[in-house]
DNA sequence: CCAGTGATCAGG
DNA sequence: CTGATCACTGGA
C-alpha cells in the first residue's frame, strides 16, 4: 500500500524513525520495478535549524520544503551526488526526512545514484508519481532504532548535537527450547 | 588525509 | 560577476 499524503503531513522527528523498515519503491521507464527498505534517516526541522537548507529561509532551491509534505526535495552536492530527501509536514513548514541508507548498500550519495534521481525529481509527488513512491511494509519487523547525530552538519553548532539521525538496527532473536522439540523466540 | 565536481547563494 | 561552501565518496 502506497503511503498517502495523511503519512507526509505529520512533523519530521516523527516521521524519520517511521519510515524505516518502509519499502522505497522505483520504476523505470522499461517498466522495470525495484524495492529497497529504508534503513536509515535524518530529520531536518525548519528555518530554526542550523542544519537545515531552510535556515536560510525560501530560495530558489528551498522553495519545495514550503509546500505541503509528500514531495520530493533532491539537491545536487559536490558537483556530483543527488541526495534524496521528502518534503514534510503542512504548508509554510519547511521541514525534511533526509533518506540516508537504504538495505543493500551505504551512503546518500549511492542512493541517488542507485536510483537514478536527478533533477527532474524535484517537487515530485510521492503519493501520485508513477516512477517513485513509498509503500507500508506489512510484515511487522523485528529491529530496534538508534538514534545518533546527523552526518555533515558540524557547521550546525547545538543543533549539530541533535540526536535525529534514525538507523534501523536488525534486533536477533533468541531461541530457548520448549519441551523436547519445541523451540521459541523470547 | 584529500581531490573531484558543479549548483547555489551572499556579496560586490 | 566572483568565490566560498557543500546533508559525499573513494582512493592515498
Amino acid at each position: 500500500m502506497r503511503l498517502k499524503r495523511n503519512f507526509y503531513t505529520q512533523n519530521a522527528l516523527k516521521i524519520a524513525p517511521n519510515l524505516l523498515g518502509k519499502i522505497l519503491v522505483r520504476k523505470y521507464p522499461s517498466g522495470k520495478i525495484v524495492k529497497y527498505i529504508i534503513t536509515e534517516t535524518e530529520a531536518y526541522c525548519g528555518e530554526k535549524d542550523k542544519a537545515s537548507h531552510a535556515f536560510k529561509g525560501k530560495t530558489p532551491r528551498t522553495k519545495v520544503m514550503y509546500e505541503e509534505g509528500g514531495l520530493i526535495y533532491t539537491y545536487l552536492v559536490y558537483g556530483m551526488y543527488w541526495m534524496l530527501a521528502i518534503e514534510v509536514n503542512s504548508k509554510n513548514n519547511p521541514e525534511v526526512v533526509f533518506i540516508r541508507c537504504l538495505d543493500g548498500f551505504s551512503g546518500p550519495g549511492k542512493v541517488g545514484k542507485e536510483l537514478k534521481i536527478d533533477k527532474s525529481f524535484y517537487g515530485e509527488d510521492l503519493t501520485k508519481s508513477k516512477r517513485i513512491w513509498i509503500e507500508d511494509n506489512l510484515q511487522r519487523q523485528n529491529f530496534t532504532i538508534k538514534k545518533a547525530k546527523r552526518v555533515g552538519v558540524n557547521y550546525a553548532e547545538e543543533y549539530a548535537e541533535k540526536l535525529w539521525r534514525f538507523i534501523l538496527v536488525v534486533k536477533p532473536k533468541i531461541w530457548v527450547k520448549t519441551g523436547k522439540k519445541g523451540l521459541k523466540t523470547v
